[in-house]
DNA sequence: CTGTTAGCGCCTTCAG
DNA sequence: CTGAAGGCGCTAACAG
């Protein structure tokens, strides 16, 4: 292939030690036999390989990506896909290259954390899509390896985190329905091994208790983020409590199904009835009527991510909670 | 770290040789040996270090998807996600690690294609979201990496391509409106730097032909995917030619700007303006009217992509072309 | 069937 | 300021 240090070595007339020096920034070389050397690397087109260097410094310069279910669940698309980007460009800033892994609970049954990143030598692990009942997720937290875990809020000496706050994601989006009137408001929630499906029935919660409104768990229903459940429960839960005027998804494919289901049933949206959905996807803007929803800088998300996995790397950072700040997005699925 | 083929060597009493046999599945070693030494491998839980693997076996068993402008360019989410997800799949299925790396034309310019792929080490290179006139175009042909491009029609002994075939495409498209009635069709493309721009126009063209309709120039407007190009072909267009009765996007998200241009001037679709756009991305079948468009199955791109790859690897075989079929889906967008 | 011997390409003490 | 020597963990002839 490509030549080798020895080869620069050679051609440069000097050792391979002294080549070695001038490539990795020491300051003890003279300046004349830098000069010569950095000029026969320029002239054969001379780069280290990572290969070689990796083996020897055990590490690799590469983090990995854990996504669970990637290609599996619809929902993904819309969220993982920016927080994605997001890692991507702050880990290609920082000289880090990225490697994909997929994984399903059945996999994490099959093979141990440590065993996967022992493997595939990475230095340090980004995980999304997993659920609190993964196995994945205690070994990640107890492993020695720099772990960063999205929107599941655990920390450990190794272990960081990233989310959004749902809990006053939740609550912004309750207060805005309380605001506009709405006492009898339905939350269609994800499903309970979602850290933050919890979190934001925290908020859902915090929001009535602070405007003295009664807390009706009937007015509840646990989905699985996709588009079908929010039909199936504005149907459940309409059912049971047809006085309902305002619902609140947990995720703006579940806010899009349920208007559906809505206009299906003749309700019209928002006239007789409110909807705030979660995330704020490309969706939610070209759907009608458009979704007022509570936005998530996924971008951010990945890049805060990877710069936090990185300083553990670097500087022995040890693990801790980051919460970004969610926002409302007042659109026409709630207007009066 | 975790123990070596060294310390498994000394745990079952052989040479480090022979535990290397038996964990590269050679056949000339004794039973009770190997049994032997895969025991002590499972008690120590030794797992091979692939970093050492790959120095010395020259190959990484991994493979790099570069995408241009990833994070960029709002109308690759759609499109570049499921392809990246069907890579992903099918490289993990055939034993290959997915490495990402994101692009542009300006970093192109500054790193040689080859100067890339030799400091990464990767096996082999897919490639997604580059122009014709982006400089790596060229040198991925050229070049000696086995590399496969998505979208981009071009081989050579080490270069494959995937893609939709889009003159059909682009003909399904028209032809369905031709057979609504429609003669008077305007066409608004991507970019004249993407091949698939080239390939729709010749299957607008051919529609055109095979039905005796005359072409007009002045019916193509040429734009970027994006949804805003779409309102901005449509008014163009339309200013000039205010007898059309249909448009042809050449991505969903035109023709969703464009309906809403349409929409916005008074003109009501599918009723006066039959609409067709091209990918059958998610929000295709949520906006309203439902769009009638062309489906491209990203993600048996994507796997055909990586299979194609890791074919050349695998067994020399010569870069070749692969075209999957397209699929027209009528929905409101264009019903009479 | 098994061990000995050489590296893969690079970094890093340790002596000059 | 520079070179020689050893080793990272593993594979691959080459002898036995």
């Amino acid at each position: 292939m490509g030549p080798t240090i020895k080869d620069v070595a050679k051609a440069a007339g000097v050792s391979i030690t002294t080549v070695s020096r001038v490539l990795n920034q020491y300051t003890d070389v003279n300046p004349k036999t830098r000069l010569k050397v950095l000029q026969i690397v320029e002239q054969l087109g001379y780069k280290p390989n990572t290969v070689a260097r990796s083996l020897v410094m055990n590490r690799t310069n590469t983090i990995g990506l854990v996504v669970s279910e990637l290609s599996r669940s619809r929902k993904g698309h819309h969220f993982m896909f920016e927080v994605l980007c997001g890692i991507n460009d702050r880990a290609q800033e920082l000289g880090y290259d990225l490697v994909l892994y997929s994984t399903s609970p059945l996999m994490q049954q099959k093979t141990p954390y440590m065993d996967f990143v022992r493997q595939r030598r990475v230095d340090g692990v980004l995980l999304m899509g997993i659920r609190l009942d993964d196995p994945y997720t205690l070994e990640v937290v107890d492993s020695s390896v720099p772990s960063v875990l999205i929107d599941v809020p655990l920390t450990s000496k190794t272990c960081s985190y990233v989310q959004t706050d749902n809990v006053r994601g939740a609550q912004l989006a309750v207060e805005h329905l309380i605001e506009l009137g709405h006492t009898r408001i339905g939350f269609v929630n994800g499903h309970a091994q979602a850290a933050v499906s919890q979190e934001r029935l925290g908020g859902y919660l915090k929001a009535l208790t602070l405007a003295g409104l009664p807390y009706d768990p009937n007015l509840i229903f646990y989905g699985d983020f996709e588009q079908e459940d929010g039909g199936i429960g504005v149907e459940a839960l309409l059912a049971h409590s047809p006085d309902l005027t305002a619902f609140f998804f947990a995720s703006d494919l579940m806010a899009i199904g349920g208007i559906r289901a809505l206009q299906a049933g003749g309700r019209s949206v928002p006239g007789e009835i409110a909807v705030v959905g979660y995330d704020d996807i490309d969706v939610a803007s070209l759907v009608q009527p458009s979704l007022t929803t509570i936005r998530q800088n996924r971008y951010e998300m990945g890049r805060t991510g990877a710069e936090a996995l990185i300083r553990m790397l670097e500087h022995q950072e040890e693990g801790r909670g980051i919460v970004l700040s969610p926002e409302l997005i007042v659109r026409h699925s709630s207007m009066q």
